[in-house]
DNA sequence: TATTGTTATACTCTATAACTATA
DNA sequence: TATAGTTATAGAGTATAACAATA
């Protein structure tokens, strides 16, 4: 609850130091890493915000959507996937399906891993949730056109799936 | 120290199930939130690993960007455009300020604020590192031509500062 | 009274190692 | 022996509240 007041007066004028807008000129401001790091942040800032009204977080609906998606993830697919350790994706999977919205299944061909099925109702859930990402993802991305916001996804696609290869 | 053994033998060709990249064509894959987190994701792991070097992280190499500006922001300022809270600020500068690479000054107009300045040693040390991350950038922006990459940026600066306007 | 910086604290996230069951 | 999942634990990152100095 922090209202900052603009300061676009006389004091402003006599002290125009005050405002973090002069930082959008630093050489970090330009740096992609920053910006992409920033931009991140505000988007999944408010998803996390908006997605608490399932009681999920983002991280917890990336695994229900990874599961609604019909390719029957095992964990340790998805830990590779999301970059996450496999004990992270433990914790996500026992929340969820405790919830009753995603299935431990064990893959008849390896009976080691567990595939991640939705219920029902994680079906549900998930539609619901993807409703909500989709639409905080649209309000991060208020400033671009939808040309601009194909244009951006595209080029992250690339950069974000380079480095999948085995290091 | 992971070493995942490449798996493109026989049993692969038995298991074509098995590799992540069959993940790709998920919804999720296609989720601009996604791929912005995944994209930061493997730039700042990159850039932690390189900078460890010079016993920095990416966060205080942003603070220490910042206060080599010249732009003499206030730990406060720090705070907002790094959207981190002021307490996290205090425990960055602590460390920079106590290897001798920035010191803290009263603000002569309000001496409740310190403005964050970089000593001579702490200009070297921040030439090394944006060095350092500038590299660590173009290897995480590989795959993208320097027209496209010059394209991620600007975009990517609309959306990052786009939120910025006080909430 | 409000704000900057500080300290202390708790909570979340992340990383690591050890254990089990399967292979 | 190697791998998938699990558990426990420690460390880093993050958020909150209270306090001192200054405005």
């Amino acid at each position: 609850m922090t209202q900052t007041a603009r300061q676009d007066n006389a004091a402003a004028a006599a002290a125009p130091e005050t405002g973090i807008e002069r930082l959008y000129s630093s050489e970090l401001a330009n740096e992609t890493e920053f910006l992409a790091a920033r931009a991140r942040s505000v988007g999944s800032r408010r998803a996390n915000e908006d997605l608490a009204a399932l009681d999920l977080k983002v991280r917890s609906y990336s695994v229900l959507s990874l599961a609604c998606s019909g390719l029957k993830p095992s964990q340790r697919e998805l830990a590779e996937f999301l970059f996450l350790d496999p004990s992270q994706i433990v914790a996500l999977v026992d929340a969820l399906e405790k919830r009753g919205a995603v299935k431990r299944k064990a893959d008849p061909r390896d009976r080691r891993s567990n595939i991640i099925t939705p219920t029902a109702a994680g079906k549900r859930l998930y539609a619901e949730a993807a409703a909500i990402v989709q639409n905080a993802g649209n309000s991060a991305l208020g400033a671009l056109s939808p040309a601009e916001r194909d244009q951006l996804r595209s080029l992250l696609r690339r950069v974000a799936f380079a480095d999948q290869q085995p290091a």
